[in-house]
RNA sequence: GCCCCUGUGGCGGAAUUGGUAGACGCGCUCGACUCAAAAUCGAGUUUCUUUGAAGUGCCGGUUCGAGUCCGGCCAGGGGUACCA
């Protein structure tokens, strides 16, 4: 007797609802930190609520929310909590454009995106839920913050921000648009502030050292953080100065000091401000170099530019004077902030070196004989010296040893290590982040606020109609007593950078007392992340720190953790297309929902005139090339929706966004439905075939899932459906009905629910088991072997697995296509494969 | 500029990691059912000058054998320290 709800289609929109209902009555997806199963983290990157969800939220969380169910199956107490990155930009820009307080906008978007994210049925421990934003999480932040400054591993320096001087405000990279600010399309420049540090670079060994140790981790992950820590061997040395001074420089490349042809200093280095005080042409190319942004891509593809400050730097072996030039493209934060420059083997001091007729030197050749090849290029490769007085001859590697021999011996220098790495930066000079917690008072200096007065709140009367930081504005927020000696003082008004946020928000997951940020203990039964899993693009910045904030809180004993992520996984990001206008200097960009897409071109639906189609690139907030899903939920259930995330294109791969495919998927959630029903409790008899396939599948999905090659399991999943629709009612085919449920519940938990009440099961399939694999089952006892002649295909032989080389050799040669193939040529030699191929050379 | 990645039918992709290229899905074509449509079911679907040949972005190399390994290119994407 089958259930009468397999006589109609299956109804996305209410079982959805009543299952939804019904795991959050049982708290199923609720961790237990004191369950004695074996712990299992899941986790996803928190998103930012940036409004709506979008697809690319829900391919990720579709992912982890399968892995975490799956778990579960396996007998696993899992954790797989979800929150909100609240603090940043967006909030900031929706005050100055709309005139909402960005708590409140905020707060709107987390209720939205929430209720998006149940409607998906993910398996989530909403008890745990954290928003960044909230007090009761940035406070806990701002203990660990004074915690470090403690541990000495928060500073204060100098450093350039890009500065919008018409709206004298500070600009994100992001706001730089051509070099200009995005609002007021003024020439961005750099200024410099006092700012907050983190030391990260103190962890530099430890960090690149604990790469080794990831083995969970994708090596294109690990060796992006591995170059952008960028250990590199080298030389520290002074030159003698013709003005009687010095000037300390640093080379990875001494073996090339014989093609010095000068010296560079950068804008800001204490040698070129004391240029500058007394040349006014020299201050006015300081001035100069001011222009333009801060970004790495942006100094590096600038053109080279030099002033020759008319000192001469005494070579330490040849005796020389080189010049000394101020160079735009010298850095002040990497090594010394001053470079030899060797055109012959570097592209950035042969381009400079062209520019303003300076020697170019061959110093490094592949042979001896060619000492004197012309270059044309920096040529940047190994080889001998040459021109090189006491190196000749010398290899690249030998050189090196050389030079720092002989530099130290002289006693003007020393082989250092350095790093490209630099201190994190947390300085924000914006309103909606995680206050600062720091008084300046005029008699005692930088303070820490004491932590019995934590947190400090951000005020909520601010106002955005002018631009600017609102902290620095308000009219009483930052004027506090200095809590040392009482005297009238102020408020730090930066706030944090909101990585600072996502650093410890996992540590927050697994143990939320109201007291401190977290219980070492309780951290200590879910830590380390199981499986982490996010987009590619967070590959270096938020890893790294997260990584480095990890360690900054076991040096201060505040965790037993070193690396926070055992594994991690990054997905492919869901891409589309952009439509924009320009407005003056602004782009102003268009959803996909406001265009009209159907001729050849794109027009916008509101006034019918056409738009710019833009390149297909990562969906983002600020491009709006965003896609709803909330729509195709409606239409399609949150099961059809899920596996579509799911199907077809591997996980760690980008996803085009397309409408296409997503209605296959909803057909194949209806005839899993009428395949449950085709469940036949009268049935009897085995059917061998269909029970080693079902075996086979349920192996290889377990295996595919714990990948996380979804698309592979999917595939799977197609077979098996396939192979059991077509199989006449059995015993066998039930349990294969049976099977399928279970190894799709993960994925399409609402279809699963609905049948495994339907077929009667009992409790809930969220909390059933995994189906058992037997061994014996997995083994086919036929191989299909291919038969090459010349490595081309001429033949197929099904054969029992095993047959030995010497009689699949003769089967091969006995075939009538090979030897139609051949034409009676002589055999030279014959490869064979057991099990898989025979290829016939002759 | 620099670092990392990707490139296979009309489309998304698979290929036991050097061994039958195109599994599975989408789309499309034809057929069945129907008064008709939807839904469903069945067959087909890399290309071509089709006893066969070519083919995995392009050019070369290693190998009995290359989508897979090596060298050189091209195109697209991600990151580039204040987007998150």
């Amino acid at each position: 007797m089958t259930d009468q709800r397999f006589d109609v289609r299956f109804d996305a929109g209410q079982a959805d609802a009543r299952w939804q209902a019904a795991w959050d009555e049982a708290r199923c997806f609720e961790a237990d930190s004191a369950s004695p199963k074996p712990k299992s983290y899941v986790l996803e990157m928190f998103p930012y609520p940036s409004g709506r969800i979008h697809i690319g939220h829900v391919r990720n969380y579709t992912m982890g929310d399968v892995l975490a169910r799956y778990k579960a199956m396996r007998g696993f107490e899992v954790l797989h909590p979800m929150g909100w990155d609240a603090f940043g930009m967006p909030a900031e820009n929706a005050a100055m454009e709309k005139g909402v307080h960005p708590a409140g906008w905020t707060y709107e978007n987390i209720a939205t995106m929430k209720r998006q994210l149940k409607q998906l049925g993910f398996a989530l421990d909403w008890s745990r839920e954290i928003a960044t934003c909230d007090p009761a999480y940035y406070g806990h932040e701002q203990a660990l913050f004074l915690d470090l400054y403690a541990a000495g591993l928060v500073y204060r320096r100098e450093s350039a921000v890009n500065w919008d001087p018409v709206d004298q405000t500070v600009l994100a990279n992001e706001q730089v648009v051509d070099g200009r600010g995005w609002r007021s399309g003024a020439l961005v420049e750099k200024r410099k502030l006092n700012q907050w540090f983190l030391k990260i670079t103190q962890f530099a060994e430890d960090l690149l050292a604990g790469l080794g140790t990831l083995d969970g981790w994708p090596d294109k992950v690990r060796t992006m953080q591995e170059n952008w820590i960028g250990k590199s061997q080298g030389l520290q040395f002074a030159f003698d100065l013709s003005n009687g001074e010095i000037v300390e420089v640093y080379t990875t490349r001494p073996d090339t000091i014989f093609g010095a042809s000068f010296v560079a200093v950068a804008p800001d280095h204490p040698l070129a401000q004391g240029v500058a005080a007394s040349n006014c042409e020299a201050a006015h190319f300081i001035a100069q170099c001011k222009q333009g942004g801060t970004t790495a891509a942006e100094l590096e593809t600038a053109e080279k530019l030099g002033f020759d400050t008319g000192i001469g730097a005494r070579h330490p072996f040849t005796g020389e004077y080189l010049p000394v030039y101020i160079a735009n493209f010298v850095l002040m934060e990497y090594g010394t902030g001053a470079i030899m420059a060797v055109p012959g083997h570097d592209q950035r001091d042969f381009d400079f070196a062209t520019k303003y007729g300076l020697p170019i030197v061959r110093v490094i050749a592949a042979e001896p004989s060619a000492a004197d090849a012309p270059l044309t290029e920096a040529e940047a490769g190994d080889g001998v010296c040459v021109n090189s007085g006491f190196l000749d001859g010398m290899a690249v590697a030998e050189a090196k040893v050389e030079v720092i021999r002989r530099t130290e011996a002289d006693g003007c220098g020393a082989g250092k290590t350095v790093w490209r790495l630099r201190d994190w930066g947390v300085s924000r000079q914006r309103y909606w982040g995680t206050p600062i917690p720091f008084i300046h008072c005029e008699n005692c200096g930088v303070v820490p606020v004491p932590k019995d007065q934590l947190p400090v709140v951000l005020p909520e009367d601010v106002d955005f109609s002018v631009p600017g930081n609102p902290l620095e504005r308000h009219a009483t927020w930052k004027h506090v007593d200095c809590p040392q000696c009482g005297a009238a003082a102020r408020r730090e008004t930066d706030t944090l950078d909101t990585f600072v946020n996502s650093s410890w928000y996992f540590l927050r997951f697994a143990s939320q007392p109201a007291d401190k940020p977290f219980d070492m203990a309780e951290v200590a039964q879910w830590l380390p992340v199981e499986q982490y899993i996010g987009g590619i693009e967070h590959a270096i910045l938020h890893l790294l720190y997260a990584r480095f904030w990890t360690r900054a809180l076991a040096h201060v004993g505040a965790v037993d953790v070193k690396e926070p992520f055992a594994s991690l996984f990054t997905q492919g990001m869901v891409t589309h297309e952009t439509y924009s206008r320009k407005d003056g200097p602004r782009e102003i960009y268009f959803t996909p929902g406001e265009v009209d897409r159907s001729g050849t071109g794109a027009t916008l639906k509101s006034d019918g005139q056409p738009v710019q189609i833009g390149k297909v690139i990562k969906m983002s907030k600020s491009k709006k090339n965003v896609v709803d899903p909330e729509d195709i939920i409606a239409d399609y259930g949150a099961d059809a929706v899920r596996w579509f995330m799911l199907s077809d294109s591997p996980p760690e791969r980008d996803l085009p966004w397309s409408e296409a495919g997503i209605e296959g998927c909803g057909r194949f959630v209806q005839r899993l439905w009428r395949l449950f029903g085709q469940f036949d409790g009268s049935a009897t008899g085995d059917n061998t075939a269909l029970a080693r396939k079902t075996h086979q599948t349920v192996a290889a999905v377990a295996t595919d899932i714990e990948a996380l090659s979804f698309n592979k399991a999917v595939a799977r999943i197609y077979e098996l459906t396939s192979a059991t629709e077509k199989a006449a009612p059995s015993a066998t085919r039930n349990e294969a009905i049976r099977t399928i449920l279970l190894l799709v519940s993960p994925m399409m938990p609402h279809l699963a629910e609905e049948g495994w009440d339907a077929l009667g099961e009992g409790g809930l399939v969220a909390e059933a088991a995994w189906p058992e694999v037997d061994p014996a089952m997995l083994v086919e006892d036929e191989v299909t072997v291919a038969v090459q002649h010349m490595g081309k295909l001429r033949d197929t032989l099904t054969v029992a697995k095993g047959l030995p080389k010497d009689q699949l050799e003769a089967l091969a040669l006995a075939s009538e296509r090979v030897q139609r193939s051949m034409d009676g040529a002589e055999v030279r030699k014959v490869i064979v494969v057991p099990d898989r191929l025979v290829n016939i050379v002759t």
